[in-house]
DNA sequence: CGAAAGGCTCTTTTT
DNA sequence: GAGCCTTTCG
């Protein structure tokens, strides 16, 4: 037994260790930010198969994202070695995958049958709407999609949503999920609120079947509880029916995903489902400052949708937190960039140890600029995942179409992909002949290149295609997957295609990785490979994560963000109408999660919180004037000022400090926020805000004697007495 | 049929 | 300021 395994315990905290040494019972472990959650779940499956003589099969543990599921396992090897092999670890969509692939067929599922995403979806209810000769500006497909999704998540299934419709739009809702759920089935594909849907409808509808799970699945785990929608908390609640062993770990004040129907109620009414649930909070935070856990405490603290609990930390009161007030969003890059200058130079910092967390992806622009002027690594988290690239989503759909010729969607995309003269009237033709007969759309490309009343043009250009496709058909039969996606590429000259775009080279490498993955894929037995290849990249959004071992700063947006911590954490754009997002202003619910999002952007800290706002800030082309986050107003002043990290480069203004926006401008006569001027009449101040208006210049000065006054510069005759160094 | 041009919208995105 | 969609013209 490695000695390892005897520390377990013991070296955790009395909160931590109770929650791992209950191991029966419904058990709800609300887990502050930097709490050490993941060390207790890992401790206690560890605890349980090591000192309690669970069986490893017995055990189940869910989360929501790969590299989630990825790293508990890992964490698990090393504490138990092999044994974990025999552990259920994975994600909600990948668990349930695995039972529709063996029992899906009693709720109406193919052996074969594929997973459509998001976009798929998207795509699926324009041609629904087509169908229905509904009108895609009046109806957004986007919407609709949304709506739908939600009814699934909610397990309303289209026969029960329909029972609950209410209004008008909730009609033509029901009309294009019916649509909608046919052409799924036509194509032989689910999307991923039906793997969810369908499994519970299978547990629910057969009995001896969910026996068979629930008496094998002694132990249910389930991390970021606060993110469940109502589908899987009753597929775990299913699951765990029998043994009732049931954990599950969350944190109600980290719940940002309600806009996917994630539903808070799950995770604040869990004892009211288990009145014998035992309840552990963890609130020691390991994490972050006194100052930094302070602070975001205070910014929670107001929100109605969560429980109790009052966070503590042995670590250092350490450093305020700074708010940086810039004239605009160069400017605000321009101080993130400099900060992060002097965090590396000075504080011992490197580039990986800082982060910018943003509200919305456009905020990524600006600091791009800014880095990339001053040579500063960094990475942007996000961007076009792997998978949702246009050349890779080609393939894809070429290879699921040589797996289910019926799957018209990804038909469709490839039909005339590269450019094959087939043009969207004699697609619509296509189409129409195959929502006519209900038939799928290889049908109708069968019939109609048979019987042509189109043009020879036309009938030409679908004979080829339909040559191409029964060619590729018939050497799926031969050849392993690496050769088949070579041969495609070849038969469809794609790289040519490609290569007439301006970035084909790039996209050109992306289509190489994805032949790299497809190697992996090369020794499975025929007829194998091709469907676990396309399961693998329908529930994977990307390839394995990028190196986390190279120095450089890391962009991403808030909601990324969870689960991660950095030394040195920037929130950019703390303004009303950013973050909160003014999208999100007429709903108080929408409000409070604004302000979750907020609060674990700060808790991602662990030694510097830098915030900053821009007085002007140009978004979606027009520029906006926002006044302050809210949020800022409720951090105490005594957390929000600094001392020592931007030493004297800082100026105190009202309490509150300033970092001095750097090299803007950069004309000796303009004026800094920080720079001290001298008024004949108001005597010594200092600026606060200076921006351009018409020809001249709006100043913001705060006189010592005289208090704040807005002065236009061509009449206010003000002299700078003393300014700080501009950036080299 | 397909390239070019104009109009519209634009939050977050675990699977 | 960009991407997507529709319309228009060659």
């Amino acid at each position: 037994m490695p000695p390892i395994r005897m520390d377990l315990l013991s070296s955790l905290n009395h909160a931590q260790r109770e929650a791992a040494q209950t191991t029966s019972g419904p058990l709800l472990i609300i887990a502050g930010p930097g709490s050490g959650k993941t060390r207790v779940i890992t401790s206690r499956v560890a605890y349980m198969v090591d000192s309690c003589g669970v069986s490893p099969r017995s055990i189940m543990a869910v989360t929501f994202t790969n590299k989630a599921a990825r790293e508990m396992r890992g964490r698990l090897e090393q504490l138990l070695g092999s044994a974990c092999a025999a552990l259920t670890v994975g994600t909600f969509h990948a668990i349930c995958c695995r039972i529709l692939r063996v029992d899906g067929e009693v709720v109406g599922l193919s052996h074969g049958f594929v997973v459509y995403d998001d976009e798929d979806q998207v795509n699926l209810i324009k041609q629904s709407l087509q169908d229905l000769k509904l009108d895609p500006k009046q109806y957004s497909p986007r919407v609709i999609q949304a709506a739908i999704s939600a009814a699934k998540s909610r397990l309303l299934c289209e026969q029960d949503h329909a029972a609950g419709v209410n209004s008008y739009f909730e009609e033509i809702v029901q009309r294009v999920y019916q649509r909608y759920q046919s052409r799924l089935s036509q194509s032989d594909a689910v999307d991923f609120d039906d793997i969810l849907l369908k499994t519970v409808h299978l547990f629910q509808t057969q009995p001896e079947i969910l026996d068979l799970y629930q008496s094998r699945y002694v132990h249910l785990l389930v991390d970021e509880f606060q993110d469940t929608n109502l589908a899987q908390f009753e597929l775990v609640k299913l699951l765990s029916g029998k043994h009732r062993n049931l954990c599950v770990v969350g944190d109600p004040d980290q719940s940002i995903y309600s806009w996917r129907c994630a539903d808070l109620r799950n995770i604040l009414s869990f004892e009211h489902e288990y009145p014998d649930a035992k309840v552990v909070i963890l609130e020691q935070n390991y994490r972050s400052t006194k100052t930094i856990l302070g602070a975001a405490t205070q910014v929670i603290s107001d929100n109605a949708l969560r429980k109790d609990k009052s966070l503590w930390t042995e670590n250092d009161i350490g450093k305020p937190v700074v708010l940086a007030e810039c004239l605009n969003e160069k400017d605000e890059a321009q101080i993130v960039v400099a900060t992060i200058d002097k965090l590396v130079q000075h504080d011992g910092l490197s580039y990986k140890d800082c982060a910018v967390l943003y509200r919305i992806n456009a905020q990524s622009r600006a600091l791009e600029e800014g880095l990339m002027r001053f040579g500063v690594p960094y990475r942007l988290v996000g961007g076009t995942r792997f998978y949702r690239r246009q050349e890779i989503r080609d393939l894809i759909a070429y290879l699921r179409v040589i797996h289910n010729p019926h799957d018209s969607l990804s038909l469709a995309r490839i039909i005339n992909t590269p450019g094959r003269g087939i043009g969207q009237g004699t697609l619509a033709k296509l189409q129409a002949s195959a929502s006519k007969r209900d038939e799928s759309l290889y049908d109708a490309l069968r019939e109609m290149a048979a019987r042509p009343d189109l043009a020879a043009r036309a009938s030409n250009a679908l004979g080829r295609f339909l040559d191409l496709l029964d060619g590729l058909l018939e050497r799926s039969k031969e050849i392993a997957l690496p050769d088949l996606v070579a041969e495609i590429l070849v038969r469809t000259s794609y790289r040519g295609y490609l290569m007439e775009h301006d970035d084909g080279e790039s996209r050109w490498e992306n289509v190489q990785e994805l032949k790299t993955v497809a190697a992996d894929y090369a020794n499975l037995a025929h007829g194998e490979a091709l469907p676990a290849f396309l399961e693998k990249v329908s529930l994977v959004s990307d390839t394995d994560e990028m190196n986390g071992a190279s120095d450089v700063v890391t962009l991403i947006t808030l909601h990324q963000a969870k689960g991660l911590e950095f030394p040195a954490v920037f929130i950019i754009g703390m303004e009303d109408g950013v973050l909160p997002y003014r999208k999100s202003f007429e709903d108080p619910a929408q409000m409070e999660e604004e302000c979750r999002l907020c609060y674990v952007g700060m808790t991602r800290a662990k030694q510097y919180l830098f915030l900053s706002r821009a007085h002007r800030r140009s978004l979606f082309g027009n520029g906006l004037a926002n006044p302050p986050s809210r949020y800022l107003n409720r951090i105490n002043p005594e957390l929000i000022t600094t001392r020592g990290l931007w030493g004297d480069d800082g100026v105190t203004v009202g309490g509150a400090v300033y970092a001095q926006p750097l090299a803007y401008g950069a004309s000796d006569d303009e004026f800094r926020i920080g720079d001290w001027v001298h008024h004949k009449k108001f005597g010594q101040g200092v600026v606060m805000d200076c921006f351009p208006d018409r020809n001249d210049l709006v100043v913001t000065v705060s006189f010592e004697d005289a208090g704040v006054k807005q002065l236009l510069l061509s009449l206010a005759h003000l002299e700078k007495t003393e300014s700080f160094n501009s950036l080299p």
